[in-house]
DNA sequence: GAAATAGTGTCTCTCAGACAATATGCA
DNA sequence: TGCATATTGTCTGAGAGACACTATTTC
């Protein structure tokens, strides 16, 4: 690896050189997933085209991972709340409002960056999948959308005496057109005694630059869980979808099929009808639904 | 309101002789909301004593909010993962281990610090009931239990044309032997087509340094939840204890009253009988439970 | 009619919540 | 014996999941 900036310094030259002496406060950045779901073209009229779920990532034009690919975000302003600094980064690199955006995680370990102390906060943010069309802004030197698999390939389970170790190893897989970038992610958590731990690792990367891939997987991970309990799906739907789409969408984010009549029961109160219905499909049109706004979370708020 | 700190400032004088703009990069400070749960002394032997969910705060001895009390926390070092730095400041504060420790949430609105901008990120702990007696470490000037109230008192609910405003208002009470100190937080849920948004405002203080209310108070509804769905509980128990303190322990965190026999199956895989019993009760002595750390959250890990 | 998807009815199993009954140790 | 708590049994209704069935459109 001898990849050369523009001030044609390699990375290790680099890193000689930077000065991290003179901070004493740690560099504050924010990063941000951002999903949205696509439908790849339309194959034919006579079946439903696939569903993906995809994260953008922009690829690095500097030191260190140079040419490798990284979370869209930046350092926070001074004169900016950290939730502004999210938002004002995702116009920068995508130019769209999103639907939906949360924080999730603040990671912190001291070697971390190489560069020099860096925290990281992280938001997720889900983004209109009818919209993802247009191209990216102008801040992003390139910017590209990855399709998104998570599997886990390992676990392990080792009963100790007052607890147990449980470790998990995920393979993330990210895929382009012309790419595709890897990690594998070991999750584990301890328990000894009432204490309980948990750790996630990068222990292997492959053109994913920093930690990326251990947020990129939590936040994968976090959207499983909401899915289950929240309307936090709609963020990634256009505002007319059909049944089918919305149940592909949740297949597609849990990875595993689901029952056609069950999962309509379930998300029966959360969805309003709207009496239009499909059009030029060579099978019996679907009714357009929309999401019902007054949906009350059962949790009481 | 002219206190004065050891330099012989007020407040106002402190704030304007502030220097902040020498700085670049935002400070950033872990804050720790630690828990536990308290028996009264007993009162006597014929009846239960009452428990009490405490949170530990510590007095302020400079500016600003000097003489107030806030959460025990401080600067991160540069030397140390931001995990560490929450541990080590309980360490300072209380010269205990925890049982259970988690990230809550980061904390980053421009001026949130009247000092200067400082990021925050907070973490809960809790604490075994039984050991803290023990005085509060060598750091803290001055450290306190207070007993935590956490209670809404007016809601709205406005509908707008696509969506709702959901406001909430909760009183947070502190109270010590000889003190009381409260605030009220506004939580507001906004649902504007599919965008969701929550906010949290502290709109009333007394007594409660920064915005440490609101974490606090964020940080009991995040007990709350995890309550219902994880063994979160037993790290606020003793080694051993019996049913009805557990089930006091759950009642007093979520502040209503739970039916025993249906408590009693829902957590009944997740402890082990030792055959042991209380002693010394004018009534039927109760058997005493440990945790059972093999068992298995069904969420699959 | 065949292919493909849209949409519905119903059974079972589990679990949370409500309620009731019995057991036990000590003043 | 009576009080206060411990402990167990059972009923009900809601919801998740499995399965089977009918309906509609175009080719």
């Amino acid at each position: 690896m001898s990849l050369q900036d523009t001030n044609g310094l390699t990375e290790a030259e680099f890193l000689t050189n930077y000065d991290a002496s003179k901070f004493e406060r740690p560099s504050v950045t924010v990063d941000t997933v951002i999903f949205t779901i696509t439908s790849e073209a339309e194959v034919n009229k006579r079946s439903l085209p696939d569903k993906e779920l995809q994260v953008l990532l922009v690829k690095r034009g500097g030191h260190p991972y140079l040419g490798q690919w990284a979370l869209p975000g930046g350092f926070v302003n001074p004169k900016e709340d950290i939730d502004q600094a999210a938002v004002r980064e995702l116009k920068e690199e995508t130019n769209l409002d999103c639907r939906y955006m949360e924080q999730l995680y603040t990671w912190g370990e001291v070697e971390r960056d190489p560069r020099t102390r860096v925290i990281s906060i992280s938001y997720m943010a889900l983004i209109d999948s009818t919209k993802v069309t247009i191209e990216a802004g102008d801040d992003a030197s390139e910017a590209k959308w990855y399709s998104v698999r998570d599997k886990v390939f390992k676990k392990e389970k080792i009963v100790t005496g007052d607890g147990f170790v449980q470790k998990k190893w995920v393979l993330l897989e990210l895929e382009s057109n012309d790419e595709t970038l890897s990690a594998v992610i070991l999750v584990t958590k301890i328990v000894k005694g009432t204490t309980i731990k948990y750790e996630r690792e990068v222990i292997e990367r492959n053109g994913i630059a920093f930690d990326h891939s251990r947020i990129i997987q939590y936040s994968v991970e976090r959207l499983r869980n909401k899915l289950e309990y929240t309307d936090i799906a709609f963020g990634l739907m256009p505002e007319l979808f059909t049944l089918s789409e919305l149940q592909k969408s949740y297949e597609v984010i849990l990875g595993k099929k689901l029952n056609k009549a069950n999962f309509r029961q379930k998300i029966e109160k959360m969805v309003i009808g709207t009496n239009e219905y499909q059009k030029g499909k060579a099978y019996k049109p679907a009714e357009l639904y929309r999401f019902n706004p007054n949906w009350d979370e059962e949790d009481g708020f």
